[in-house]
DNA sequence: ATGAAAGCGCTAACAT
DNA sequence: ATGTTAGCGCTTTCAT
C-alpha cells in the first residue's frame, strides 16, 4: 500500500481511503491511486487489514463435517458456501472422520486463524469446551446433530419422525418383522432414528425383535454382511429399514447378490444416486441437506449481525419417497 | 499475549518464545506462562503472526472446484485436505461452477488472505492473470485440466487414452455405430474425450457419423433428452459412450425409461455409485479422483518447500471397468 | 536467559 | 479533501 501511494505520488491514508471505498477523495486522487494500484497489481492484505479494524470481522467461517467428500456433507458444504458467498465470506472446510479429537484440532486451528463463526457436524457429545469460544463472540451452529451440554443454535432434520414414517409405511403394508440397520449408535441421529422405529413398531403393537437390529455399519461392506445374516435367520426378516446411507447400498448390494430383491422390502434414510433406475426402484425418507446448510448459514449469519435471542433449534422436515422396494409386502409381491 | 504476560508476570517476548518453542526459556518460567496461557484458554493469532513474520507462510491454501458438492470435486477435495492437514495447512474452498469470472473472483478472495498456494480446476481458458501471482511465489497447480497460456504444475487423467480404451472396447464387441455423449464443448476434458472417440474410430477404418455426436449436455435430464432423439433416429446407435458423469445417469434413465438397456450397450467415463448393482451393470473407465487429489497438493507442497524444477504435467491411468453395460453386443445379446 | 523497542500492512483518530 | 500519528497482535532486532 505504501508503494501505490508513493507511486501515486500520495498519502497512505488517500490510498486506504479508496481501497475501502471510503467517501472524501477528489475524483483525480482517485484516479491516479486506481492507476497506481493496478500498475502495481495491487491487493489488500485482508489479514492486516483486519487486524487493526478491531472488533470486525474477518469474513471467513470454518466448517467442520464428517467428510467433506460424503455426499450429505458436500451438499450442505455448498448450501453454506453460496449463503457465505453472498456476503463475501469465505469457508475454511474440514472432515473429522467422527473423530472427536480431530473435531477439536479443526476448530482449534480455525480460531487460531480468528473466523467469524464455525458450522459443526459434531463428532464429540462434549462442547462444553467451546463456552468461551461462544462466549468471545464467535457464532457457533451445529448441524444435523445437537450441542452437547452447550446452549446453540442447532439445526437438524426431523429423524425421529422420519423412522416413525418409515416403519409405518412398512407396517401399513402389512410387515411385522422389520428389521433396522444402522450406524454407530454413537452418533445422535443413529440413535434417534432407532429410537423412531421402536416408537412406530410400538404404537403398532409389535413387539421389538432385538436380533432385527444391527448398528455399527460404517460401511456398505458391513451392511450387506448385516443384511446377509439377518436374511439367513430362521425368521428372518420381511422388510429392511435401512437407516443410513451406507447401509442402504450394502443393502441393495446384499438383497441383489441373494437374488431377494424383490422379495424384502427396503426402505432406506437418505436419498441416494440412481435409487430411481435400479428395479425396484428404492424407497426412501429424503432429507434436505441443501435446506440443512442454508438454514445452518443463515442463522450464524444472523447471529453475526448481532441478533442475541434464544438458541434457536430448528427441525426440518423430511419426504417419503415411495419407488417401489419399499411397497413390497410380506409376501414378497408388489402391490 | 500481552495478557498472557501481564498474569504469568514476565515479558512479552517470553511468552512469544513459549507460544513458538524458541530455545532460551528457563523451565520455571515456561511453566508459569503455560499456566497463564491454559487459564486465559489462549490462542495466538495466526494471522497478527504472519504479518510480521514475513516472507513466511500463512499455512493456508485455496482450492478451486467445480462444484465442492459433486463427487469428482469433493474426492479431489479430500485427498487435499488429507495431504495439506499433514502438514498442518488450512484448506479454503470454493465453487466456480464453471464460470470463469466466479474462478477470478475466488483466486482474488484467496490472494487477500495471502494463501501460500493454489489448486485450481479452471473454468477459464485464459490464466496470463495469475502470472503476476505466480511470479510472487504463490504456488499454483492446475488439476484436471491444464492452464491456459501459463507455465505452471498440472495433473489430470488420461482422457484421450481413456477415451480411446472406451470406444475400442465398444468397437470390440462389434459396435460400428457409437454415439457420443458429452459436456460443454468449451471444457477441456469433455473435448479430449471426444478426440479419443474420433481417433479410436479412424484408426478401426470407422466413419464419424456428426450426427451421432451429442455436446453440451449439463444435467442428466440433457442427456436423457439426448439418447431419446438419438435412438428414434432412422439408423440408431447400438452404443453410447457417455462422457461424463451426468451424461451417463442421464443415459441409463433414458435407456431404461425406453426398455432398451439390455439392447444398447453403455460405457462411461467416471465411476457413479451403485454402477455395479444396476442391471445391467454399468461399465466404465474410471478416473482416481484421490490420486489425482493427492498428486496435486504433493506437487503444490513440494514447490512451496522451494522446489523451482521445470513444471511437471502429470497424466494419470484411468482404467476400464467391465461390468455388463459396456459388453452388450450390436444385435442387443450380452456375450 | 530476559525484555524493551521497532516495525509488519493496515486502519482509527486526529490533525491540517 | 488530504495527510500524520498511533496502534492492532505479533515477531524481529538488539540490549541487558
Amino acid at each position: 500500500m505504501l508503494d501505490v501511494a508513493a507511486l501515486a505520488g500520495v498519502g497512505l491514508k488517500t490510498v486506504s481511503r479508496v481501497v475501502n471505498d471510503e467517501p472524501g477523495v477528489s475524483p483525480a486522487l482517485e484516479a491516479k491511486v486506481r492507476r497506481a494500484i493496478a500498475q502495481l497489481n495491487y491487493r489488500r492484505d485482508a489479514n492486516a487489514s483486519m487486524l487493526r479494524r478491531l472488533g470486525s470481522k474477518t469474513q471467513t467461517i470454518g466448517l467442520v463435517l464428517e467428510d467433506v467428500a460424503n455426499p450429505f456433507s458436500s451438499a450442505l458444504h455448498r448450501a453454506i458456501e453460496d449463503t457465505a458467498r453472498a456476503r463475501g465470506v469465505l469457508v475454511f472446510a474440514g472432515s473429522c472422520d467422527e473423530n472427536p479429537l480431530r473435531e477439536r484440532e479443526l476448530i482449534g486451528s480455525f480460531r487460531d486463524r480468528r473466523v467469524d463463526g464455525i458450522i459443526v457436524v459434531p463428532a464429540s457429545e462434549d462442547h462444553t469446551y467451546l463456552y468461551g469460544e461462544q462466549r468471545a463472540g464467535t457464532a457457533l451452529v451445529f448441524v444435523d446433530r445437537p450441542a452437547g451440554h452447550l446452549d446453540a443454535d442447532t439445526v437438524g432434520s426431523d429423524n425421529v419422525g422420519g423412522a416413525v414414517v418409515a416403519v409405518g409405511h412398512l407396517l401399513g403394508h402389512g410387515h411385522r418383522r422389520i428389521a433396522f440397520l444402522g450406524d454407530l449408535p454413537t452418533i445422535f441421529t443413529a440413535r434417534e432414528r432407532l429410537r423412531g422405529y421402536k416408537e412406530a413398531l410400538a404404537s403398532a403393537g409389535v413387539a421389538v425383535d432385538e436380533n432385527l437390529i444391527r448398528t455399527g455399519l460404517r460401511d456398505p461392506q458391513l451392511a450387506a454382511q448385516a443384511v446377509k445374516e439377518l436374511l439367513s435367520l430362521p425368521n428372518p426378516p420381511t422388510a429392511l429399514f435401512t437407516s443410513q446411507n451406507f447401509s442402504t447400498i450394502g443393502g441393495i448390494r446384499a438383497l441383489r447378490s441373494i437374488g431377494l430383491e424383490r422379495q424384502v422390502a427396503l426402505l432406506g434414510f437418505d436419498d441416494v444416486v440412481l435409487a430411481d433406475v435400479l428395479d425396484p426402484a428404492i424407497s426412501v425418507i429424503a432429507q434436505d441437506p441443501q435446506a440443512l446448510g442454508r438454514t445452518a448459514a443463515e442463522l450464524l449469519f444472523r447471529r453475526l449481525d448481532g441478533d442475541g435471542s434464544p438458541s434457536v433449534h430448528d427441525v426440518l422436515p423430511v419426504t417419503l419417497i415411495a419407488r417401489g422396494s419399499g411397497e413390497i409386502s410380506p409376501n414378497g409381491r408388489a402391490p
